[in-house]
DNA sequence: CATGAATGAGATTTCATTCAT
DNA sequence: AATGAATGAAATCTCATTCAT
């Protein structure tokens, strides 16, 4: 299903007519995609926008494949080189979180077909998609593991941390800036850094983190109210 | 693009002859869904699958649209329906996170095209995606909201929040469920409540949060050496 | 290039309708590719002549080359039992060289699509080219094994005694049944039989074939008017 | 579907440079024609091979059919300036006979493309492809009228006799030429010019021709089991 | 209920040829 | 002479859906 995702070209157009005509396909493919997604956006649409003649496309890409790959990966690119431009010169890394978290979120308003173009990546080349995320987490781990040897936050496996707090990013990027259109991102921020920085513990004392931590041993000790309207409140 | 988005059916079966039909037509398309895709996967792959002939399709479903709907509805059910009741009895909402999270965990690694169909559906019928997180979340309001007032844990705004614990459970899943085949699932739970009990922050003073969560007045503040790596650990 | 040659169909049709419009399909090819030639020819040519939608095609061969090699699988064996029967009760190899010639010129003149279709071969399938001729000096080399073992022709290989009588057929064919519109057939069998009979030798001694079998040692032997004839005579 | 079939060029090139682009294109259009077959083959593939731009082809040809044309008739040409030269001085018509076989044989081992390229002009340009076959019939014609008033062979219808000499060349050498690699070209030499020499007939009297030139009279005559075989043998 | 043949709109892709430089 | 970008017509193939049995 998925080809070996070479960010190929049939061939780098050599004159500057030839470079332009170039630009305007991927312009317009990265519009298309995220208007109508990867499979119900044909080359001719992408041709159409762009004001070039159908066959004129595959004079510079192989494939409606190609061409998507190209989109995800120029996106990933554009994306991690702001955030890291809008965090440079922070001296802490929750100051860091926040202002990449913001970063991110503008980005995302500005290029909504982001996550529907990053999405489709996964039916049409997983390995793009999964570079997509891969890149991004590197990045992430590398400054976390600074962080954590500067004693700015807590030790924990950098990878997963890296993944939590994408995922976290993601997913208010999602529902706050995608679904909803004036979201108050001030507040958004305010409670993902208040559990980034925080997290949700209430309990007196710092050494906890034993019992609760494995299931309770008896079922006795389970309230039958609480778990009935845990139940409920899920499904 | 979208259609009204009814978790429809012709009309539901009479016969058990007929009940069996469109069960194993669901379980089918559930299968073929997550492997090829919606477009990519022809309603021909699923009666193939199904053993029955292709007319028989549209004897229980109106289109193609409508039965994946109803596939990623009813995996949400499910899924929804586990997690509660893998969390049954427990009586601290941290207890509830981690074990939800496991159960995540489990139902996604038997579920492989769990991913793969819910992703999809983004495309397919834009409110069939929407419900699937928009039900989750409201079963986690819910719970957060009681244990807010139930003391167990910070208050914050329970919406952002839920959004913020979907995220980490959605990447873990795919970064150590999917992509990873032994994840020593454990250990990556074990980061996670780490980071949603506690946080990042290792600052002494509690009274933190305001001079970082500002940008840094001055530049004077910023060391050019920690700016320079923050900003090549990102792009 | 090439693909596997399997003589396949997408699936056999079961029902009596389907079978004839697959049959439909065969006819109309025969006729299409005859005319154009296989590139030429398109699937929707074939199916515009057989009265059905160009969707049809696809339900009975999988792509335009499958169908080819089936015509011409097809008309090979036609070809080969039409020549079969035409010889059956020959006594003697010579009059079967001769009534297979006849029917081969008499199905030739019947199917002009035949030396068409089956030079086209080369280019589409070799495999199914190859296989056309294989299975005809197949069935001549049994026959010219046997007439000789009976004393009643020459010894000689069998193998390339076949493809020099192939070889006479299909010229013969080429020129005066194709090419030609009214030959008199009967005229260049007689010529065809006459080598095939006696050669071309007309010198007395059957103690020939030393001397001439071998290039003329000195060109002192060579008759300078002779040479200067045949040198222009050829180009 | 065939266009006049001159062996057109826009304008000889002047230029020696000219001249030189010119052949490099011929050349490469020989190999690309005989490796893809005509319509397979693309401009592109040609310029490509050549050494130079798409554009640079229309400078020297008006069209693809024309490079084809010219393509066949110098290989033709070549070939019969070959055969002409082998022969050359030869005193009887058998030598030629075999001397210009293995001329041949020896061409089309070194061009493989031969038989590929001529075959394809029956459906690019007929013209073409008779004037080959044409051409090379009026030479041979020539030479056996010739040798049959020499007394050196015997007499019958030169051009049917001619095209039975081309078809067991052509023959043989797709044969133990194309097909085979390591033929022994020296025993299927001597096969051919066996029949060609002697014929196949092995009856004692010479006075033969007659019954066996037709039919037999009654099945009467005909041993059933010789019958069957041979029906076997065929189909 | 079940079947499977038939449909035709629509998508991708190729390529001979033209043209501006 | 040579270049290479641009064109658009035409071909193959897919598949959701309909329908007669």
């Amino acid at each position: 299903m998925n080809r070996p995702s070479t960010s190929s070209a049939r061939t780098l157009p050599v004159t500057p007519r030839g470079q332009k005509t170039r630009q305007k396909l991927l312009r317009a493919a990265e519009v298309i995609f995220g208007e109508k997604g990867y499979e119900r956006a044909s080359i001719a649409d992408i041709t159409r926008k762009s004001g070039v003649a159908l066959g004129t496309f595959y004079v510079y890409f192989p494939d409606k494949q190609s061409i998507f790959v190209e989109v995800v990966d120029e996106l990933g690119e554009r994306l991690r080189r702001l955030i890291a431009e809008s965090v440079t010169g922070l001296t802490h890394r929750l100051d860091v979180e926040r202002e990449g978290l913001r970063a991110f979120f503008e980005f995302a308003r500005e290029h909504p077909n982001l996550y529907r173009v990053v999405r489709q990546a996964e039916f049409v080349d997983e390995a793009c998609y999964r570079r997509y995320y891969d890149r991004f987490a590197k990045g992430y781990v590398r400054g976390l593991t600074q962080a954590m040897e500067a004693g700015e936050i807590r030790r924990m496996d950098p990878e997963s941390l890296a993944y939590c707090l994408m995922g976290i990013g993601d997913f208010l990027g999602m529902r706050w800036v995608i679904w909803e259109e004036d979201p108050g991102l001030e507040r958004v921020l305010d409670t993902a850094m208040t559990l980034i920085r925080h997290g949700l513990d209430l309990r007196p004392a710092p050494r906890a983190g034993k019992a609760s931590s494995k299931r309770a041993p008896s079922s006795a000790k389970r309230g039958a109210r609480t778990a009935r309207n845990t139940l409920r409140s899920m499904a």
